[in-house]
DNA sequence: GGTGGGCAGTTGATCGATCCAATCTCTCAC
DNA sequence: GTGAGAGATTGGATCGATCAACTGCCCACC
């Protein structure tokens, strides 16, 4: 009857089960190619025999980094298809284990502060952060950034290209261009845009992929365009308005900013008897889950969330170990899922 | 020019700027009781003006609790409308951040073995687990409280009702039968069930809200369900299984164990040229995004799941004060959101 | 007048890992 | 045979908080 069981093993109860020292034991775990072979398998089996891991608390209030990683959570919105998080934060939950990071997840309240961040950072809860919500360019980002706190951003720093900090993103332009080819090819002359009002750096990206490749083809937009908020109704009620219009002025197939854009385009298309498809194309964008599985279900225009959160751990890598990073930003090429509106 | 600016203030720092010993600053955020008022006062503001906020690492390794809560989150499945969980995820953030923890999120692989929760757990990093994967009886709960480690369980323990852990659930049979009420009361006699096999406790709860509802109202069961797996192609097969029969055996609405299952008999539905609604119903199960923006917009039983997350941190604050818990389950009544499909 | 008790605040030890500097053990060259 | 030097290991100090025990101090009570 050596010792009572409960007390969970630490360092010291594995370097005397293994004869060795403490320090010994520390290097088989954080740099085993300092361990003659032999030892360094006396010290393993030790640590399996116990079942031991390395207290974190302590590691982190020695080393001084804590090995997580801090990601705002937003109040869900209802009534809107921008459920592309999921996707997102699974694979960068997955990438920063590989790595021997977590995540932690908290909130922000209802007001952009820094506070939280700050909060979390001078506690040493986190080593650094992931922005995700860069909607309207970035403010975030900026007063971050001036305070000196660690983070990769997943939206480009559109208000200040000079910003040195690390970013991720996905070409917008480069994703409608792709649905109004994927138009044209079926045969679409007249293609309309939904979106959003101005102000907005992502909306205008994308919304520029639609107008030039639109003038590549030698195509027209005038009087195609409609520009609100990003809501089920304001689709319903953009389409409506494109809609009402002489036939031979009327658009055959709509580009949307987001799928809760698309979505609502559909419910008008519903209400005027059309069938979306081959006659009367819908694009969206996200490929939000609503998208997949709704009737008729909507092609649109997927951003490669798996890339992204890989990307985001590397430069958070690079960050974290203060390597110099050349380039800040990286810019990913989405993709177009087409179904049955298209 | 007294010390370096660069470290962050400690207990030290604020404890000789405001003249006190280290112990009384810890006093003052811990148990400002114990101060008198003027020293309070005076820690306060030291506290302020350094901006100093308590080293997370060190508090956790002497206190032996590391505030954080563990949240596996797992692949999301594409083509499926289960994203229930963000609405979940929000909440219980919000929940834990009140009574001063934050989420973790981690990854458990493909097969569900206790590893990743024992690892965490050994080495500190959670004081406790939230286990929302409930879906097929639990069988992690099980091996989970066997092991000692402390959870709270969003889902029944259905195969061990002596089982003591603390868990959360919606009622499943509730939320059906309030489908079948709402139905009959639009005129509907021949409601129909499109569920999942046998094996899984939660299917079999709700279908037995379909089946008992049903009788009350003296109303038959027989040659209206089907069982299959929970994804769209099967939810369209089931509808047209069904459907193809003698018109005066045809059921006049659906009523599905899950949105997945729905959007897939709405599919069915749109083929046959049949248009949802007053005439044809149908009811899905878990009031996702996809529901709420599908055209037609899909009627679906909600669950309270921002109750559930605030219950689950109730039952967290329980077990992590080793209160005893009394009855250790709750059971909340899930709401119908009815649109345009009924 | 001595004891006792409550209040306000202090001090040293401690949690479990890593860092640091010093030591020990080889091997090999001269 | 000895010293240099790399390779491997050691004990003590440290990160920043809390715990436990202790010191004054003042007032009440017998």
């Amino acid at each position: 009857m050596s010792r009572h069981d409960e007390s969970a093993p630490t360092l010291a109860t594995v370097a005397e089960a293994a004869g060795v020292s403490r320090q010994t034991v520390s290097n088989a775990l954080n740099s085993p190619d300092l361990l003659r072979p032999e030892t360094l398998v006396r010290v393993q089996e030790a640590i399996d025999r116990l079942g031991y891991s390395p207290n974190r608390a302590a590691r982190s209030l020695r080393t001084r980094s804590s090995h997580l990683i801090g990601l705002r959570v937003d109040a869900a919105v209802e009534d809107s298809a921008n459920a592309l998080m999921d996707r997102f934060v699974h694979t960068l939950v997955e990438s920063t284990e590989v790595v021997g990071y977590h995540v932690l997840l908290f909130t922000a309240g209802d007001h952009d502060t820094p506070e939280p961040y700050e909060e979390l950072l001078r506690s040493a809860a986190v080593d650094a952060f992931v922005l995700t919500d860069t909607f309207l360019g970035n403010p975030q980002a900026a007063w971050l950034a001036g305070r000196g706190v660690p983070f990769v951003a997943f939206g480009r720093p559109w208000d200040d290209p000079t910003a040195r900090h690390p970013w991720v993103d996905v070409d917008g332009h480069a994703g409608v261009a792709l649905a109004v080819d994927h138009l044209v090819e079926r045969g679409h002359t007249r293609i309309a845009w939904v979106g959003w009002q101005k102000g907005s750096f992502i909306g205008e990206d994308r919304r520029s992929g639609w107008v030039t490749r639109l003038h590549e083809h030698g195509l027209s937009t005038s009087r195609l365009s409609a520009r609100g908020e990003d809501t089920l109704e304001f689709g319903t009620r953009a389409a409506h308005a494109l809609l009402d219009v002489a036939a031979e002025e009327r658009p055959t197939a709509f580009v949307c900013a987001s799928d809760t854009l698309a979505m609502g385009v559909l419910r008008a298309v519903d209400v005027l008897g059309l069938r979306p498809g081959r006659e009367l194309g819908v694009v969206g964008f996200d490929d939000s889950i609503a998208a997949q599985v709704c009737t008729p279900a909507l092609t649109s225009v997927r951003q490669p969330l798996e890339e992204v959160a890989v990307e985001v751990v590397r430069g958070l890598g690079a960050l974290l170990a203060h390597r110099p990073v050349g380039q800040p930003g990286r810019v990913l090429a989405p993709t177009l899922s087409i179904r049955s509106t298209s």
